[in-house]
DNA sequence: GGTAACCTATGTCGTGCGACATAGCGGCCA
DNA sequence: TGGCCGCTATGTCGCACGACATAGGTTACC
Protein backbone atom coordinates (compact mmCIF):
# COMPACT_ATOMS: atom_id res chain seq x y z
CA UNK A 1 0.00 0.00 0.00
CA UNK A 2 0.99 3.51 -0.76
CA UNK A 3 3.37 5.32 1.97
CA UNK A 4 4.27 8.48 0.27
CA UNK A 5 5.80 9.63 -2.73
CA UNK A 6 7.09 7.35 -5.34
CA UNK A 7 4.55 6.83 -7.79
CA UNK A 8 6.27 4.79 -11.37
CA UNK A 9 8.25 7.18 -12.30
CA UNK A 10 7.21 6.84 -16.28
CA UNK A 11 7.17 11.19 -15.78
CA UNK A 12 8.98 12.66 -18.67
CA UNK A 13 8.33 10.20 -21.41
CA UNK A 14 8.68 11.38 -25.46
CA UNK A 15 5.72 13.39 -27.19
CA UNK A 16 2.39 11.89 -28.11
CA UNK A 17 2.07 8.10 -29.25
CA UNK A 18 0.80 7.23 -32.78
CA UNK A 19 -2.63 5.36 -31.83
CA UNK A 20 -0.81 2.24 -34.19
CA UNK A 21 1.35 2.25 -31.76
CA UNK A 22 -0.10 2.31 -28.64
CA UNK A 23 1.16 0.29 -25.76
CA UNK A 24 -2.38 -0.15 -24.98
CA UNK A 25 -3.61 -1.68 -28.01
CA UNK A 26 -1.40 -4.92 -28.50
CA UNK A 27 -2.67 -6.48 -24.98
CA UNK A 28 -4.43 -9.25 -25.51
CA UNK A 29 -7.33 -7.25 -22.91
CA UNK A 30 -8.41 -5.14 -26.34
CA UNK A 31 -10.30 -6.46 -29.43
CA UNK A 32 -8.34 -5.75 -32.18
CA UNK A 33 -9.55 -3.01 -34.35
CA UNK A 34 -9.98 -2.61 -38.10
CA UNK A 35 -7.23 -0.28 -39.81
CA UNK A 36 -10.23 2.39 -40.68
CA UNK A 37 -10.83 2.82 -36.78
CA UNK A 38 -7.44 2.75 -35.81
CA UNK A 39 -6.86 5.76 -38.24
CA UNK A 40 -10.28 7.15 -37.23
CA UNK A 41 -8.71 7.32 -33.42
CA UNK A 42 -5.68 8.87 -34.57
CA UNK A 43 -7.56 11.80 -36.14
CA UNK A 44 -10.42 12.06 -33.13
CA UNK A 45 -6.94 11.81 -30.50
CA UNK A 46 -6.58 15.44 -30.92
CA UNK A 47 -3.46 15.80 -28.06
CA UNK A 48 -1.89 14.12 -24.68
CA UNK A 49 -1.65 15.67 -21.54
CA UNK A 50 -0.19 14.54 -18.32
CA UNK A 51 -1.45 15.12 -14.79
CA UNK A 52 0.89 14.56 -11.59
CA UNK A 53 -0.35 12.68 -8.75
CA UNK A 54 -3.13 14.43 -6.89
CA UNK A 55 -3.91 16.65 -8.90
CA UNK A 56 -7.32 17.60 -10.21
CA UNK A 57 -8.31 15.84 -13.95
CA UNK A 58 -11.54 17.20 -14.24
CA UNK A 59 -14.01 18.83 -11.14
CA UNK A 60 -17.03 18.43 -11.02
CA UNK A 61 -19.63 20.03 -12.78
CA UNK A 62 -17.31 21.23 -15.21
CA UNK A 63 -17.82 20.74 -19.05
CA UNK A 64 -14.61 19.36 -19.73
CA UNK A 65 -13.91 20.20 -23.66
CA UNK A 66 -12.41 16.66 -23.62
CA UNK A 67 -13.09 13.06 -22.90
CA UNK A 68 -9.81 11.13 -22.40
CA UNK A 69 -8.59 7.52 -22.15
CA UNK A 70 -6.06 6.78 -19.96
CA UNK A 71 -2.84 5.52 -21.80
CA UNK A 72 -1.03 4.89 -18.02
CA UNK A 73 -1.37 5.46 -14.40
CA UNK A 74 -4.29 5.32 -11.79
CA UNK A 75 -6.80 7.93 -11.45
CA UNK A 76 -9.95 7.87 -9.32
CA UNK A 77 -13.40 9.40 -9.40
CA UNK A 78 -15.26 10.53 -6.49
CA UNK A 79 -18.04 12.89 -5.07
CA UNK A 80 -18.05 14.59 -1.62
CA UNK A 81 -20.62 15.86 0.38
CA UNK A 82 -21.14 19.08 2.03
CA UNK A 83 -19.31 18.05 5.21
CA UNK A 84 -16.18 16.85 3.42
CA UNK A 85 -16.99 13.44 3.58
CA UNK A 86 -16.08 11.88 0.25
CA UNK A 87 -17.09 8.23 -1.76
CA UNK A 88 -14.64 7.20 -4.09
CA UNK A 89 -16.49 5.62 -7.03
CA UNK A 90 -14.25 3.30 -9.05
CA UNK A 91 -10.99 3.36 -10.03
CA UNK A 92 -9.83 4.00 -13.35
CA UNK A 93 -7.16 2.43 -14.96
CA UNK A 94 -4.79 2.25 -18.25
CA UNK A 95 -7.33 1.76 -21.11
CA UNK A 96 -10.30 3.53 -19.16
CA UNK A 97 -12.16 5.76 -21.11
CA UNK A 98 -13.25 8.95 -18.73
CA UNK A 99 -15.15 11.99 -18.50
CA UNK A 100 -17.85 10.50 -20.84
CA UNK A 101 -20.53 11.93 -18.67
CA UNK A 102 -19.30 15.19 -19.24
CA UNK A 103 -20.17 16.18 -22.75
CA UNK A 104 -22.71 13.64 -23.04
CA UNK A 105 -24.86 15.25 -19.93
CA UNK A 106 -24.30 18.84 -19.20
CA UNK A 107 -21.33 18.52 -17.04
CA UNK A 108 -19.76 15.97 -15.00
CA UNK A 109 -21.02 15.35 -11.79
CA UNK A 110 -18.18 13.79 -9.90
CA UNK A 111 -14.42 14.25 -9.84
CA UNK A 112 -11.34 12.85 -11.24
CA UNK A 113 -8.38 13.09 -9.50
CA UNK A 114 -4.90 11.23 -10.41
CA UNK A 115 -3.51 8.49 -7.83
CA UNK A 116 -0.39 8.58 -9.59
CA UNK A 117 0.82 10.64 -12.78
CA UNK A 118 -1.25 10.14 -15.59
CA UNK A 119 -1.11 9.82 -18.73
CA UNK A 120 -4.02 10.66 -20.96
CA UNK A 121 -5.18 10.52 -24.89
CA UNK A 122 -7.47 13.65 -24.83
CA UNK A 123 -10.33 13.55 -27.76
CA UNK A 124 -12.58 16.81 -27.97
CA UNK A 125 -16.27 16.74 -27.55
CA UNK A 126 -16.92 18.26 -30.48
CA UNK A 127 -15.82 15.16 -32.91
CA UNK A 128 -17.74 13.17 -31.14
CA UNK A 129 -20.82 13.59 -33.74
CA UNK A 130 -18.23 12.44 -36.46
CA UNK A 131 -17.73 9.26 -34.96
CA UNK A 132 -21.57 8.79 -34.30
CA UNK A 133 -21.80 9.62 -37.98
CA UNK A 134 -19.19 7.81 -39.64
CA UNK A 135 -18.53 4.86 -37.42
CA UNK A 136 -21.41 2.87 -35.96
CA UNK A 137 -18.70 0.10 -34.84
CA UNK A 138 -17.13 3.03 -32.42
CA UNK A 139 -20.41 4.11 -31.51
CA UNK A 140 -21.38 0.82 -29.93
CA UNK A 141 -18.15 0.58 -28.52
CA UNK A 142 -18.70 3.88 -26.47
CA UNK A 143 -22.28 2.61 -25.43
CA UNK A 144 -20.00 -0.68 -24.48
CA UNK A 145 -17.78 0.94 -22.48
CA UNK A 146 -20.79 3.05 -20.76
CA UNK A 147 -22.22 -0.12 -19.94
CA UNK A 148 -19.45 -1.67 -18.16
CA UNK A 149 -19.17 1.44 -16.25
CA UNK A 150 -22.42 0.86 -15.11
CA UNK A 151 -21.68 -3.00 -14.17
CA UNK A 152 -18.82 -1.65 -12.40
CA UNK A 153 -20.93 0.39 -10.10
CA UNK A 154 -23.36 -1.80 -9.95
CA UNK A 155 -20.77 -4.51 -8.25
CA UNK A 156 -19.64 -1.72 -6.47
CA UNK A 157 -23.17 -1.00 -5.15
CA UNK A 158 -23.83 -4.64 -3.82
CA UNK A 159 -20.04 -4.52 -2.01
CA UNK A 160 -21.37 -0.81 0.04
CA UNK A 161 -24.97 -1.93 0.53
CA UNK A 162 -24.64 -5.87 1.41
CA UNK A 163 -21.17 -6.53 2.44
CA UNK A 164 -19.13 -6.49 5.82
CA UNK A 165 -16.05 -4.52 5.96
CA UNK A 166 -14.05 -7.37 5.53
CA UNK A 167 -15.86 -8.70 2.46
CA UNK A 168 -15.47 -5.58 1.10
CA UNK A 169 -11.95 -5.63 1.08
CA UNK A 170 -11.46 -8.76 -0.11
CA UNK A 171 -13.33 -7.95 -2.57
CA UNK A 172 -11.74 -4.57 -4.13
CA UNK A 173 -8.14 -6.46 -3.82
CA UNK A 174 -9.75 -9.26 -5.69
CA UNK A 175 -11.38 -6.58 -8.32
CA UNK A 176 -8.14 -4.96 -8.96
CA UNK A 177 -5.74 -7.94 -8.74
CA UNK A 178 -7.95 -8.54 -11.33
CA UNK A 179 -7.89 -5.99 -13.07
CA UNK A 180 -4.10 -5.47 -12.79
CA UNK A 181 -3.74 -8.94 -14.14
CA UNK A 182 -5.45 -8.48 -17.16
CA UNK A 183 -3.33 -4.85 -18.19
CA UNK A 184 0.00 -7.10 -17.71
CA UNK A 185 0.63 -4.86 -14.74
CA UNK A 186 0.60 -7.86 -11.68
CA UNK A 187 3.80 -9.88 -11.53
CA UNK A 188 2.76 -13.09 -10.10
CA UNK A 189 0.39 -12.50 -7.85
CA UNK A 190 1.38 -9.10 -6.02
CA UNK A 191 -0.02 -5.88 -8.03
CA UNK A 192 0.71 -2.55 -7.88
CA UNK A 193 -1.45 -0.21 -4.91
CA UNK A 194 -1.37 3.68 -5.48
CA UNK A 195 -4.32 3.79 -2.94
CA UNK A 196 -3.36 4.74 0.49
CA UNK A 197 -5.85 3.32 3.08
CA UNK A 198 -8.07 6.46 3.03
CA UNK A 199 -8.78 6.09 0.03
CA UNK A 200 -9.49 2.68 0.71
CA UNK A 201 -11.83 3.61 3.55
CA UNK A 202 -13.50 5.90 1.35
CA UNK A 203 -14.17 3.57 -2.04
CA UNK A 204 -15.48 1.11 0.71
CA UNK A 205 -17.94 3.69 3.13
CA UNK A 206 -15.61 2.39 6.19
CA UNK A 207 -13.82 4.67 8.49
CA UNK A 208 -9.91 4.88 8.22
CA UNK A 209 -9.52 3.16 11.81
CA UNK A 210 -11.75 0.27 11.09
CA UNK A 211 -10.47 -0.24 7.34
CA UNK A 212 -6.81 -0.45 9.05
CA UNK A 213 -8.10 -3.05 11.28
CA UNK A 214 -9.65 -5.12 9.12
CA UNK A 215 -6.43 -4.69 6.29
CA UNK A 216 -4.87 -5.91 8.81
CA UNK A 217 -6.54 -8.62 10.08
CA UNK A 218 -6.41 -10.24 6.44
CA UNK A 219 -2.19 -9.70 7.09
CA UNK A 220 -2.34 -11.38 10.16
CA UNK A 221 -4.33 -14.31 8.35
CA UNK A 222 -1.71 -14.38 5.60
CA UNK A 223 -4.24 -14.18 2.36
CA UNK A 224 -2.79 -10.81 1.56
CA UNK A 225 0.94 -9.05 2.09
CA UNK A 226 1.21 -4.83 2.02
CA UNK A 227 3.99 -3.99 0.88
CA UNK A 228 4.95 0.02 0.14
CA UNK A 229 2.69 0.55 -2.76
CA UNK A 230 1.73 -2.86 -3.42
CA UNK A 231 -0.32 -5.99 -2.27
CA UNK A 232 0.61 -9.52 -2.69
CA UNK A 233 -2.42 -11.67 -2.71
CA UNK A 234 -1.26 -14.84 -1.08
CA UNK A 235 -4.56 -17.03 -0.83
CA UNK A 236 -6.76 -16.36 -3.41
CA UNK A 237 -9.01 -19.26 -2.50
CA UNK A 238 -9.73 -18.17 0.31
CA UNK A 239 -10.06 -14.64 -0.49
CA UNK A 240 -13.12 -15.50 -3.33
CA UNK A 241 -14.90 -17.80 -0.74
CA UNK A 242 -15.00 -14.22 1.99
CA UNK A 243 -16.06 -11.85 -0.57
CA UNK A 244 -17.78 -13.77 -3.20
CA UNK A 245 -16.13 -12.05 -5.72
CA UNK A 246 -17.34 -12.83 -9.14
CA UNK A 247 -15.20 -12.22 -12.37
CA UNK A 248 -17.06 -10.77 -14.74
CA UNK A 249 -14.43 -8.51 -17.00
CA UNK A 250 -13.89 -11.53 -18.65
CA UNK A 251 -14.49 -10.42 -22.28
CA UNK A 252 -11.94 -8.16 -24.60
CA UNK A 253 -13.48 -4.76 -24.74
CA UNK A 254 -13.05 -2.18 -26.77
CA UNK A 255 -10.03 0.60 -26.57
CA UNK A 256 -11.29 4.37 -27.70
CA UNK B 1 -46.37 2.49 1.02
CA UNK B 2 -47.49 -0.38 -0.59
CA UNK B 3 -49.40 -3.16 1.81
CA UNK B 4 -50.38 -5.42 -0.64
CA UNK B 5 -51.95 -6.76 -4.03
CA UNK B 6 -53.86 -4.06 -6.36
CA UNK B 7 -51.22 -2.28 -8.23
CA UNK B 8 -52.31 0.14 -10.73
CA UNK B 9 -54.94 -1.77 -12.58
CA UNK B 10 -53.84 -0.55 -16.17
CA UNK B 11 -54.04 -4.06 -17.15
CA UNK B 12 -55.68 -5.09 -20.13
CA UNK B 13 -55.01 -2.49 -22.22
CA UNK B 14 -55.43 -2.56 -25.83
CA UNK B 15 -52.90 -3.65 -28.21
CA UNK B 16 -49.48 -1.99 -29.06
CA UNK B 17 -49.11 1.49 -28.83
CA UNK B 18 -47.41 3.35 -32.31
CA UNK B 19 -44.82 5.22 -31.22
CA UNK B 20 -46.28 8.44 -32.53
CA UNK B 21 -48.87 7.94 -30.82
CA UNK B 22 -46.55 7.35 -27.70
CA UNK B 23 -48.11 8.67 -24.41
CA UNK B 24 -44.68 8.78 -22.77
CA UNK B 25 -43.10 11.13 -25.80
CA UNK B 26 -45.51 14.17 -25.48
CA UNK B 27 -44.22 14.84 -21.64
CA UNK B 28 -41.86 17.49 -21.19
CA UNK B 29 -38.98 15.53 -20.02
CA UNK B 30 -38.15 13.85 -23.36
CA UNK B 31 -36.77 15.78 -26.01
CA UNK B 32 -38.64 16.01 -29.44
CA UNK B 33 -38.03 13.42 -32.02
CA UNK B 34 -37.33 14.29 -35.83
CA UNK B 35 -39.95 12.38 -37.73
CA UNK B 36 -37.19 10.23 -39.52
CA UNK B 37 -35.75 9.26 -35.90
CA UNK B 38 -39.50 8.49 -35.11
CA UNK B 39 -40.18 6.26 -37.86
CA UNK B 40 -37.01 4.30 -36.87
CA UNK B 41 -38.39 3.35 -33.42
CA UNK B 42 -41.75 2.29 -34.91
CA UNK B 43 -39.59 -0.26 -37.15
CA UNK B 44 -36.95 -0.91 -34.22
CA UNK B 45 -39.71 -1.69 -32.23
CA UNK B 46 -41.16 -4.79 -32.76
CA UNK B 47 -43.42 -6.24 -30.39
CA UNK B 48 -45.09 -4.79 -26.82
CA UNK B 49 -44.87 -7.02 -23.80
CA UNK B 50 -46.94 -7.14 -20.30
CA UNK B 51 -45.26 -8.64 -17.14
CA UNK B 52 -47.37 -9.29 -14.36
CA UNK B 53 -46.26 -7.58 -10.61
CA UNK B 54 -43.65 -9.38 -9.21
CA UNK B 55 -42.33 -11.27 -11.76
CA UNK B 56 -39.15 -11.56 -13.60
CA UNK B 57 -38.65 -9.34 -16.37
CA UNK B 58 -35.03 -10.57 -17.35
CA UNK B 59 -32.84 -12.51 -14.93
CA UNK B 60 -29.45 -12.46 -14.40
CA UNK B 61 -27.30 -14.08 -16.60
CA UNK B 62 -30.09 -14.08 -19.37
CA UNK B 63 -28.95 -13.16 -22.74
CA UNK B 64 -32.14 -11.60 -23.44
CA UNK B 65 -33.24 -11.14 -27.28
CA UNK B 66 -34.68 -7.76 -26.02
CA UNK B 67 -33.85 -4.83 -24.83
CA UNK B 68 -37.27 -2.53 -23.64
CA UNK B 69 -38.33 0.70 -22.30
CA UNK B 70 -40.72 0.75 -19.82
CA UNK B 71 -44.28 2.32 -20.67
CA UNK B 72 -45.98 1.65 -17.81
CA UNK B 73 -45.18 0.80 -14.69
CA UNK B 74 -42.41 0.16 -12.29
CA UNK B 75 -39.99 -2.41 -12.32
CA UNK B 76 -36.74 -2.82 -10.30
CA UNK B 77 -33.06 -3.92 -11.21
CA UNK B 78 -31.16 -6.35 -8.24
CA UNK B 79 -28.40 -8.46 -7.68
CA UNK B 80 -28.43 -11.64 -5.42
CA UNK B 81 -25.70 -12.89 -3.00
CA UNK B 82 -25.54 -16.60 -2.52
CA UNK B 83 -27.07 -16.10 0.93
CA UNK B 84 -29.98 -14.77 -0.48
CA UNK B 85 -29.04 -11.17 0.87
CA UNK B 86 -30.09 -8.82 -2.09
CA UNK B 87 -29.34 -5.41 -3.32
CA UNK B 88 -31.55 -3.18 -5.08
CA UNK B 89 -29.25 -1.71 -7.81
CA UNK B 90 -31.91 0.71 -8.70
CA UNK B 91 -35.65 1.40 -9.82
CA UNK B 92 -36.84 1.78 -13.24
CA UNK B 93 -39.74 3.81 -14.40
CA UNK B 94 -41.40 4.76 -17.23
CA UNK B 95 -39.16 6.05 -20.10
CA UNK B 96 -36.22 4.13 -18.84
CA UNK B 97 -34.34 1.72 -21.07
CA UNK B 98 -33.46 -1.32 -19.53
CA UNK B 99 -31.76 -4.20 -20.58
CA UNK B 100 -28.96 -3.04 -22.19
CA UNK B 101 -25.98 -4.60 -20.54
CA UNK B 102 -27.57 -7.80 -21.91
CA UNK B 103 -26.62 -7.53 -25.38
CA UNK B 104 -24.28 -5.15 -25.14
CA UNK B 105 -22.05 -7.43 -22.77
CA UNK B 106 -22.46 -11.09 -22.41
CA UNK B 107 -25.64 -11.47 -20.39
CA UNK B 108 -26.91 -9.11 -17.94
CA UNK B 109 -25.52 -9.19 -14.71
CA UNK B 110 -28.43 -8.05 -12.83
CA UNK B 111 -32.00 -9.54 -13.03
CA UNK B 112 -35.08 -7.15 -13.42
CA UNK B 113 -38.30 -7.60 -11.72
CA UNK B 114 -41.75 -5.99 -11.82
CA UNK B 115 -42.80 -4.02 -8.91
CA UNK B 116 -46.12 -3.44 -10.44
CA UNK B 117 -47.93 -4.42 -13.71
CA UNK B 118 -46.03 -3.21 -16.50
CA UNK B 119 -45.91 -2.54 -20.15
CA UNK B 120 -42.94 -2.97 -22.32
CA UNK B 121 -41.76 -2.02 -25.49
CA UNK B 122 -39.37 -4.90 -26.86
CA UNK B 123 -36.43 -3.72 -29.19
CA UNK B 124 -34.74 -6.69 -30.54
CA UNK B 125 -30.77 -6.69 -30.14
CA UNK B 126 -30.35 -8.00 -33.68
CA UNK B 127 -31.53 -4.29 -35.22
CA UNK B 128 -29.68 -2.39 -33.06
CA UNK B 129 -26.68 -2.56 -35.72
CA UNK B 130 -29.07 -0.74 -37.95
CA UNK B 131 -29.89 1.66 -34.96
CA UNK B 132 -25.88 2.37 -34.99
CA UNK B 133 -25.39 2.22 -38.71
CA UNK B 134 -28.00 4.83 -39.67
CA UNK B 135 -29.11 6.72 -37.15
CA UNK B 136 -25.87 8.72 -35.46
CA UNK B 137 -28.28 10.58 -33.27
CA UNK B 138 -30.07 7.48 -31.37
CA UNK B 139 -26.30 6.26 -31.26
CA UNK B 140 -25.86 9.41 -29.15
CA UNK B 141 -29.26 9.02 -27.09
CA UNK B 142 -27.99 5.22 -26.20
CA UNK B 143 -24.55 6.08 -25.04
CA UNK B 144 -26.50 9.52 -22.81
CA UNK B 145 -28.96 6.97 -21.41
CA UNK B 146 -26.09 4.73 -20.65
CA UNK B 147 -24.51 7.19 -18.78
CA UNK B 148 -27.86 8.87 -17.08
CA UNK B 149 -27.70 4.97 -15.92
CA UNK B 150 -23.95 5.93 -14.43
CA UNK B 151 -24.99 8.67 -12.92
CA UNK B 152 -27.87 7.50 -10.87
CA UNK B 153 -25.72 4.44 -9.68
CA UNK B 154 -22.74 6.82 -8.41
CA UNK B 155 -25.42 8.63 -6.49
CA UNK B 156 -26.08 5.35 -5.11
CA UNK B 157 -23.17 4.91 -4.02
CA UNK B 158 -22.79 8.21 -2.35
CA UNK B 159 -25.66 7.29 -0.78
CA UNK B 160 -25.02 3.49 0.69
CA UNK B 161 -21.14 4.93 1.23
CA UNK B 162 -21.63 7.73 3.58
CA UNK B 163 -24.90 8.49 4.40
CA UNK B 164 -27.11 7.49 7.54
CA UNK B 165 -30.05 5.19 7.33
CA UNK B 166 -32.15 8.66 7.93
CA UNK B 167 -30.16 10.79 5.32
CA UNK B 168 -30.61 7.70 2.75
CA UNK B 169 -34.07 7.34 3.18
CA UNK B 170 -35.10 11.15 2.64
CA UNK B 171 -32.64 10.86 -0.46
CA UNK B 172 -34.77 7.97 -1.42
CA UNK B 173 -38.54 9.84 -1.35
CA UNK B 174 -37.18 13.23 -2.52
CA UNK B 175 -35.40 10.82 -5.87
CA UNK B 176 -38.64 8.94 -6.31
CA UNK B 177 -40.39 11.93 -6.04
CA UNK B 178 -38.84 14.03 -8.27
CA UNK B 179 -38.67 11.65 -10.78
CA UNK B 180 -42.72 10.52 -10.52
CA UNK B 181 -43.52 14.56 -10.69
CA UNK B 182 -41.21 14.96 -13.93
CA UNK B 183 -43.20 11.85 -14.99
CA UNK B 184 -46.42 13.35 -14.42
CA UNK B 185 -47.14 10.77 -12.10
CA UNK B 186 -47.57 12.67 -8.69
CA UNK B 187 -50.40 14.39 -7.58
CA UNK B 188 -49.83 17.36 -5.63
CA UNK B 189 -47.02 16.63 -3.39
CA UNK B 190 -48.28 12.72 -3.06
CA UNK B 191 -46.57 10.31 -5.78
CA UNK B 192 -47.46 6.39 -5.89
CA UNK B 193 -45.25 4.29 -4.10
CA UNK B 194 -45.05 0.21 -4.64
CA UNK B 195 -42.46 -0.36 -3.05
CA UNK B 196 -42.53 -2.01 0.27
CA UNK B 197 -40.25 -1.57 3.51
CA UNK B 198 -38.33 -4.62 2.50
CA UNK B 199 -38.09 -2.95 -0.73
CA UNK B 200 -36.64 0.21 0.41
CA UNK B 201 -34.53 -2.06 2.95
CA UNK B 202 -32.58 -3.80 0.08
CA UNK B 203 -32.28 -0.57 -1.85
CA UNK B 204 -30.43 1.24 0.80
CA UNK B 205 -28.26 -1.54 2.12
CA UNK B 206 -30.48 -1.14 5.46
CA UNK B 207 -32.18 -4.18 7.07
CA UNK B 208 -35.70 -4.29 7.22
CA UNK B 209 -36.36 -3.72 10.91
CA UNK B 210 -33.89 -0.53 11.18
CA UNK B 211 -36.11 0.50 7.71
CA UNK B 212 -39.15 0.35 9.60
CA UNK B 213 -37.82 2.47 12.68
CA UNK B 214 -36.05 5.10 10.85
CA UNK B 215 -39.08 5.80 8.52
CA UNK B 216 -41.38 6.35 11.06
CA UNK B 217 -39.57 8.80 12.44
CA UNK B 218 -39.61 10.72 9.90
CA UNK B 219 -43.42 10.59 9.75
CA UNK B 220 -43.55 11.26 13.18
CA UNK B 221 -41.96 14.55 12.59
CA UNK B 222 -44.22 15.53 9.70
CA UNK B 223 -41.67 15.65 7.05
CA UNK B 224 -43.88 12.77 5.09
CA UNK B 225 -46.85 10.94 5.29
CA UNK B 226 -47.20 6.99 4.36
CA UNK B 227 -50.09 6.24 2.63
CA UNK B 228 -51.57 2.61 1.67
CA UNK B 229 -49.27 2.90 -1.94
CA UNK B 230 -48.46 6.21 -1.97
CA UNK B 231 -46.04 8.81 0.03
CA UNK B 232 -47.20 12.84 0.44
CA UNK B 233 -44.16 15.23 0.73
CA UNK B 234 -45.00 17.25 3.76
CA UNK B 235 -41.53 19.13 4.45
CA UNK B 236 -39.29 19.18 1.12
CA UNK B 237 -37.37 21.64 2.61
CA UNK B 238 -36.32 19.46 5.64
CA UNK B 239 -35.82 17.16 3.58
CA UNK B 240 -33.03 18.16 1.63
CA UNK B 241 -31.46 19.73 4.60
CA UNK B 242 -31.03 16.15 6.31
CA UNK B 243 -30.17 14.32 2.80
CA UNK B 244 -28.36 16.37 1.16
CA UNK B 245 -30.49 16.14 -1.80
CA UNK B 246 -29.34 17.32 -5.70
CA UNK B 247 -31.26 17.97 -8.31
CA UNK B 248 -29.64 16.61 -11.52
CA UNK B 249 -32.31 15.52 -13.76
CA UNK B 250 -33.64 18.28 -15.03
CA UNK B 251 -32.43 18.31 -18.58
CA UNK B 252 -34.81 16.77 -21.25
CA UNK B 253 -33.75 13.23 -21.82
CA UNK B 254 -34.07 10.88 -25.28
CA UNK B 255 -36.73 8.37 -25.65
CA UNK B 256 -35.99 5.68 -27.65
C1' DG C 1 17.77 19.81 12.17
C1' DG C 2 13.32 21.27 13.49
C1' DT C 3 8.76 21.03 12.44
C1' DA C 4 4.95 20.04 9.84
C1' DA C 5 2.26 16.98 6.91
C1' DC C 6 1.06 12.49 5.62
C1' DC C 7 0.47 7.71 6.35
C1' DT C 8 0.12 3.55 9.19
C1' DA C 9 -0.87 1.37 13.50
C1' DT C 10 -3.37 0.19 17.86
C1' DG C 11 -6.13 0.91 22.12
C1' DT C 12 -10.61 2.37 24.40
C1' DC C 13 -15.18 3.65 24.26
C1' DG C 14 -19.62 4.80 22.37
C1' DT C 15 -23.45 4.18 19.03
C1' DG C 16 -26.08 3.24 14.84
C1' DC C 17 -27.61 -0.30 13.09
C1' DG C 18 -28.62 -5.51 12.75
C1' DA C 19 -30.68 -9.79 14.83
C1' DC C 20 -34.36 -11.82 17.06
C1' DA C 21 -38.89 -11.87 19.04
C1' DT C 22 -43.72 -10.76 19.05
C1' DA C 23 -47.91 -8.70 17.56
C1' DG C 24 -51.63 -6.82 14.61
C1' DC C 25 -53.92 -6.27 10.32
C1' DG C 26 -55.79 -7.41 5.85
C1' DG C 27 -56.23 -10.51 1.87
C1' DC C 28 -56.49 -15.02 0.07
C1' DC C 29 -57.83 -19.70 -0.19
C1' DA C 30 -59.64 -24.22 1.29
C1' DT D 1 -64.53 -19.66 9.21
C1' DG D 2 -60.19 -20.59 10.10
C1' DG D 3 -55.52 -20.54 8.99
C1' DC D 4 -51.66 -18.89 6.32
C1' DC D 5 -48.98 -15.35 4.12
C1' DG D 6 -47.28 -10.74 3.26
C1' DC D 7 -46.57 -6.37 5.25
C1' DT D 8 -46.09 -3.08 9.02
C1' DA D 9 -44.96 -2.06 13.71
C1' DT D 10 -42.28 -1.93 18.12
C1' DG D 11 -39.43 -3.70 21.97
C1' DT D 12 -34.92 -5.73 23.72
C1' DC D 13 -30.23 -6.96 23.08
C1' DG D 14 -25.81 -7.35 20.98
C1' DC D 15 -22.26 -6.30 17.77
C1' DA D 16 -19.73 -4.26 13.88
C1' DC D 17 -18.43 -0.37 13.09
C1' DG D 18 -17.30 4.81 13.94
C1' DA D 19 -15.14 8.47 16.90
C1' DC D 20 -11.40 9.90 19.51
C1' DA D 21 -6.78 9.53 21.29
C1' DT D 22 -1.94 8.54 20.78
C1' DA D 23 2.19 7.05 18.70
C1' DG D 24 5.88 6.14 15.32
C1' DG D 25 8.01 6.40 10.77
C1' DT D 26 9.00 8.82 6.48
C1' DT D 27 9.25 12.80 3.41
C1' DA D 28 9.33 17.65 2.46
C1' DC D 29 10.38 22.17 3.38
C1' DC D 30 12.37 26.11 5.89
Amino acid sequence: MKRRSEGQKRGAAAGTVHCRNCPLRVKPVFRPFEGRELSFVEWFKTVEKTVEAGRTIIAEGEKSRFIFTILSGWAFRYKSLPDDRRQILGIALPGDLIGMQGPVMDGLQHSIEALTPVRLCAFPRERLWKLYSTHPALAHDLVWLASRGERMADEHLLSLGRRSATQRIAYLILHLYHRCAALDLATGTTFPMPLTQAHVADALGLSLVHTNKTLRRLVRHRLIEVGDSSITVLDEEKLRDISGYDETDGVRRPLI
